[in-house]
DNA sequence: ATCTATCGTTTACTCAAGTAAATCTACTCA
DNA sequence: TGAGTAGATTTACTTGAGTAAACGATAGAT
């Protein structure tokens, strides 16, 4: 079961993750500090979250408070999966490649790359 | 501006890249091997394709005749800035480090990538 | 008791992708 | 010359994401 979000949706779940627990207003709120969103569209999107199982909700007093119900690394796992067959046709370098060509990529972000694949590599090996 | 293709354009530019250019009925034969589509779709796609740049046609007696406006990079590269950013907020080792735990990686690919990583933090580093 | 602000719900519209039937057009060959 | 075929074009439907107005219910304030 691919787990699949638009990038609005994306955003909504990235607040829930965050803070654990919100209502509509406040996800509204938070998304709106970047770029304005009518409250009425964040809870239609809501709504669909909960239709594909993403979240849910329980009263508090007179609000619904939203939960989610699916774990970030469950999404991003789809997502990257869903991008590296799709495009890169499975090849992990290829995609890696792409990206330190064209990004800007700091010296720590290569660091913790070069320790992320040194270790991978000793468990493969054997 | 972004390149985006869905999932059937994408397998249509695939064919065209490999190929250089083809015909409808081409491209509809090939992708018909791993999953039938039906031609019109195909002709459809194309059209979809031509009004976004991606690709142009040009009579070769009364058939036309597609070819590839972008290279494959410049839509790699797209998705796969956009995936980074959308997803993984721009850490390619975030990005990295959720294939390696969900992907089966064969150990040359892990060479692959282990030599990528090397090289690019020579540049980096001074 | 009524007004008002705040929720949630319903409804609807746009856009892109995907799908494909139906139709138009023109060439080939019998 | 007329039928059939292979191409292109037109048209249309479905689905999901995104957007938001409109409507309905209700708690609190005056």
């Amino acid at each position: 079961m691919p787990i699949s979000l638009g990038s609005v949706q994306l955003k909504i779940m990235r607040v829930l993750w965050s803070e654990g627990k919100a209502s509509a207003r406040q996800i509204t709120e938070t998304l709106s500090e970047e770029k304005p969103i009518a409250h009425s569209t964040v809870q239609t999107l809501l709504r669909q979250l909960e239709g594909k199982r993403a979240v849910t909700h329980e009263r508090e007093d007179r609000t619904f408070v939203f939960r989610p119900l699916i774990k970030e690394s469950e999404v991003t796992k789809s997502v990257a999966q869903d991008l590296l067959s799709r495009v890169f046709q499975g090849s992990i370098s290829g995609l890696v490649a792409h990206l330190l060509e064209s990004e800007e990529v700091t010296p720590e972000e290569m660091e913790r790359l070069q320790k992320l694949v040194r270790e991978k590599s000793q468990e493969v090996e054997k």
